[in-house]
DNA sequence: CTTAATTAGGATAAATTTGTCCGAAATAAG
DNA sequence: CTTATTTCGGACAAATTTATCCTAATTAAG
C-alpha cells in the first residue's frame, strides 16, 4: 500500500510525537533503533519531512527531532503519506490510466471510488496526537 | 496501490475476457496494443497467469489467449491481484510490521482493518464477466 | 513436409526504490 | 576557542521492479 520510505516516515513521526508528549527530543539513532529502520535511509526521510515542516529538527548536542503539541492536532496521517508517496494513491486511477474519470471510466473506476474515499477520509481524520497517545499508554507498538 | 505488472495483468485479463464474450482469441500483440503496455513485459505476466490457470493460452497460428464463459463468473479481480502482487495488501500490516495483530497492534492497525475489509470484499465480489461486459458495451475503457 | 505465426522462457538491461558511506555544517558545553 | 555531538546532504551501492531481446517450442495450414 505504502512505500518503505512512507512506512518508516509514519513510524518515525509517531515516535517523535510520542516523545514530544514528554517534551523529549529524540535523535535519529534512537528513532532508527526504535522503529527498526536503516539509519541513513531514515535520515533522508526525516530531512525531507523537516524541510517541509512536518517535524522540527535541531542540530548539535542535545539536538534531534521534536513536534509542537499544537502540531500533533493539525498534522494528519494524510499529510505524511502525501509528503512522501505523493497523491497518486488518493487521486490516481486504479489501473494507472492517465485519463480516467466518471465520464470515461476504466473498468474498475466506480469500484475504487468508495475505497479511496474511505482511505482518504481515514487518513485525513487521524491526528498525530491520537497515534502518539495510543503508543504512549502502551496500547500500540512500533517494533516487530 | 498495485504494481505496474498487476495493472497490466488486470487490463489484459479484462480485454481477453471481453474478446472471449465473442468467442474471439486475442494475441499478445493485440493485447499490448489495446492496453498500451510493453509487449515483452506483458508476455511474462500473461505466461504466469496462464501457468496458474487464470487465462488459457494457445500457441501457433490462430493462437492467443482466451477465457471460458464459466471462468468469467468464477474468476474475481481478487484472484488476479493475488496471483501477481500476492496477499500482502490484504493481510500485511499497514506499517510493514511482521507481528502486528489485534493483541499488539501498530498505531494504525485498527484504522486499516475497515479499509482492507472494504477493499478485499470489493475485489472478491467483482467478476471478470462484469468487467468484460462493461467494456464490451462501451461503458468503460482501457486506453488513455 | 514446409512455412509462417504464435506463445514460452532464458538472459540481460534500464529504471526506480532502498540502503550505505562520509565529509560538511551547526551548535551546546567546557 | 575547542571539542564532541548531532543533523544535512552529496555520492554511491545494492536490491527490486520494469522492460527488452532473442531463441526455442508449438501448431495451423498449404
Amino acid at each position: 500500500m505504502f512505500s518503505k520510505a512512507c512506512e518508516y516516515g509514519i513510524k518515525a513521526t509517531i515516535f517523535i510525537a510520542q516523545k514530544s508528549l514528554h517534551k523529549t527530543r529524540v535523535s535519529l539513532k534512537e528513532i532508527a533503533a526504535e522503529i527498526g529502520s536503516p539509519e541513513a535511509f531514515t535520515a533522508k526521510i526525516l530531512q525531507s519531512l523537516a524541510r517541509n515542516g512536518l517535524v522540527e529538527s535541531h542540530k548539535g548536542p542535545t539536538g534531534g527531532f521534536e513536534m509542537d503539541r499544537a502540531k500533533m492536532d493539525t498534522l494528519k496521517l494524510y499529510d505524511i503519506v502525501n509528503a512522501i508517496d505523493g497523491d497518486n494513491i488518493f487521486v490516481g486511477c486504479g489501473l494507472g490510466l492517465k485519463h480516467c474519470d466518471a465520464n470515461k471510466p476504466c473498468p474498475v473506476h466506480d469500484k475504487f471510488v468508495g475505497i479511496r474515499e474511505n482511505l482518504t477520509h481515514m487518513l485525513k481524520s487521524t491526528t498525530m496526537y491520537e497515534l502518539a497517545s495510543g503508543l504512549d499508554i502502551g496500547l500500540t507498538q512500533l517494533k516487530r
